[in-house]
RNA sequence: GGUUCGGUAGUUCAGUUGGUUAGAAUACAUGCCUGUCACGCAUGGGGUCGCGGGUUCGAGUCCCGUCCGGACCGCCA
């Protein structure tokens, strides 16, 4: 027998039992006459107490120990001298009797501690003893705890899990697929799903009213701190249903995760806020609403004063940033050049000081009269102290640089406190976007949602004012999930079709078997997916969900500890019936 | 495809206007130490300064190229 028990659950109840226990050797303590070794596994730590008077033999052998050797050892639970109340088996230690190495250990490249002194690529590299660490073990824990309680939840609300095939059918819009190529069928390839939504559809054709399944998802897209190639869906869709009672069922999802994970309650219903309202007053589709600082228009206010600037601008916008007048002039001078940056596209910046004793010092004093600023100040209800801060230009590039610039206030006066959450649904998405490009509407959402009853007529007249019925949840600026309700109608999937420009060829070929199956019966239906990684890293209170992955691939999109992908032998080639052209060494 | 930051000891980093033998901490090894728990003290080994080229009397430092890594933009229905 390796062990009678584990390293974290000792303590002074077991005093005077024999015990084996079997881990890692976390750290060894030399003090000369005795030797102290912390032994580690997946439940905790344990000192182990080694002692030349009691031992000598056995003491000279601890003292060989290296970290991370593998042992067994068997002694007595014993109270300590000196106890450690920091740790939950801090009261006891093991005396131990006898010791035996399971298996020596190579040093290791860096210090499998709680604060690491390794590098991300070399932790990544060795991913296995950055898992051994404890904030890895935490995050993956806490993963572990997240599924169990969804599909705790979701089976308790008679929702079924059903698995979906891998190995599927490509899809022409949307992210890039990953393919597989077939030896049984020559020169064909299966795709990797982006998700399984079109058969969840089809689950639901079958009569299988309320589905959900954690399942993987891939798409071939460049990778981000919250965006891994393949990655985690907590996939649901429901039968007879319409939007509320889809959001009704998340939100009694996320409350219940809410309240068993992290015992954060949350009273009242998640607020709706229609697209148009996240986009002009919080300038994105994903408004972290852990702080206020709404957009306030002062476009019709503030032209027509002269000030060349300001009267071109399609849009004028303002925030009202609190207890900020006192900003230096670097510091400005830090937001002007953070809301010139290309990424953020902002063409420059004009501020107001409204002092606290009521001074207007502006950097437009030249071309406005306090008075005249003063209806501004009203407009974006500031206070004595605060500091408005204004971009202008187009309307859509100005709203989002904007939009950057409230976060970055938003980071700089730290109010997206990670341990605050602030949940919505973002709802009433476009359902058509114009491509500028290919000269054609794209389904914002996907091409089986369904649209805004009353905004049906507008496809022969303007598409792309057509609302759809799709949602999001957003969380702190997090997008968590979305999903919409699907067109269950032949005409209006028509329709829809029609205003994408597609041909009923190409629809036949790309979709026939969910047409065909909604030829059948399809009932009314709508669903949503949850990211799972995303929900994890946010319940860790991350920003990257690389740390509640335990095997993540690299910004390059490589699994840096199985050196994937790797070029394949000639013969598995041939076998498929592939050339490359060109390889990558 | 683009922007930007970085690559120096096993590891994390410092390294001044280009200047003589490239440092610190930690890890590792050895020795001392009987209540440590980030133990302590002493000693020691450890470097292709990512790679290639250039400028220069002289390059870790400046320039060009390249590779690798991080963050971001594009992209992600």
């Amino acid at each position: 027998m390796y062990r009678t028990n584990t390293c974290g659950e000792l303590n002074l109840s077991h005093v005077g039992k024999n015990v084996t226990l079997s881990g890692w050797v976390q750290r060894a303590r030399d003090l000369g006459g005795m030797t102290f070794v912390d032994l580690r596994d997946r439940y905790g730590i344990t000192q182990l107490a080694f002692n030349m008077d009691k031992n000598a033999e056995l003491c000279l052998e601890a003292r060989k120990l290296g970290r991370e050797y593998v042992i067994q050892v068997s002694g007595l639970v014993a109270e300590r001298e000196s106890k450690n109340l920091k740790m939950p088996t801090g009261e006891i230690e093991i005396i131990v009797d006898s010791l035996k190495v399971l298996n020596t250990a190579d040093v290791p490249p860096f210090t499998i501690e709680d604060v690491s002194d390794g590098g991300d690529e070399l932790r990544m590299k060795y991913r296995y003893l950055d898992l051994r660490r404890n904030p890895l073990k935490q995050n993956l824990m806490l993963r572990h705890r997240l599924a169990q309680e969804v599909r705790r939840y979701l089976d308790s609300k008679n929702f079924m899990e059903i698995e979906t095939p891998v190995l599927m059918k490509s899809t022409p819009e949307g992210a890039r697929d990953f393919v597989v190529p077939s030896r049984m069928n020559q020169g064909q390839f299966y795709a990797l799903p982006q998700s399984p939504q079109t058969l969840k559809q089809i689950l639901m054709v079958a009569g299988y009213d309320r589905y959900f399944q954690i399942v993987k998802c891939f798409r071939d897209e460049d990778l981000r701190a919250d965006r891994q190639p393949e990655f985690t869906q907590i996939d649901c869709e429901m039968s007879f249903v319409d939007r509320d009672d889809i959001i009704e069922t998340i939100e009694g999802l996320m409350k219940y995760l809410f309240k068993t994970v992290k015992n954060i309650e949350f009273k009242d219903a998640f607020p709706l806020m229609p697209y148009s309202e996240a986009m002009n007053f919080y300038g994105c589709d994903k408004p972290d609403l852990r702080f206020d600082m709404r957009f306030v228009d002062i476009t019709s206010i503030a032209k027509g004063k002269g000030f060349g600037v300001f009267d071109n601008a399609e849009y004028i916008g303002a925030i009202c940033a609190k207890g900020c007048s006192e900003y230096s002039r670097k510091e400005l001078d830090a937001l002007t050049d953070f809301v010139k940056k290309p990424q953020i596209g902002g063409s420059g910046l004009v501020y107001v000081k409204y002092g606290a004793d009521g001074s207007i010092k502006s950097s437009v004093d030249k071309f406005y009269t306090p008075e005249d600023i003063t209806v501004w100040l009203n407009a974006a209800k500031a206070e004595k102290g605060d500091l408005l801060l204004i971009v202008c230009g187009p309307k859509e590039k100005t709203l989002k640089a904007l939009g950057e610039l409230r976060l970055e206030m938003g980071n700089r006066l730290g109010l997206r406190n990670p341990d605050v959450f602030v949940p919505l649904w973002v709802v009433d998405f476009p359902l058509l976007e114009w491509d500028e490009e290919s000269k054609r509407y794209f389904a914002m959402h996907h091409p089986f949602t369904a649209p805004v009853d009353e905004d049906v007529p507008l496809f022969d007249t303007d598409p792309g004012k057509i609302r759809a019925k799709a949602y999001d949840l957003v969380i702190n600026g997090v997008e968590i999930g979305g999903g919409s309700v699907r067109i269950h109608s032949k005409d209006l999937q028509s329709k829809m079709f029609n205003a994408m420009g597609y041909t009923q060829e190409e629809v036949d070929y790309q979709f026939g078997f969910l047409l065909n199956a909604f030829r059948y019966g399809a009932p009314p239906h709508a669903g949503l997916a949850l990211g799972f990684d995303r929900l994890t890293s946010m319940f860790a209170g991350l920003d990257s969900i690389r740390d509640v992955i335990a095997f993540p691939k690299n910004n390059a999109g490589r699994d840096v500890m199985l050196d994937a992908p790797s070029v394949i032998r000639d013969e598995q080639l041939k076998e498929l019936g592939i050339a490359v052209v060109a390889k990558k060494e």
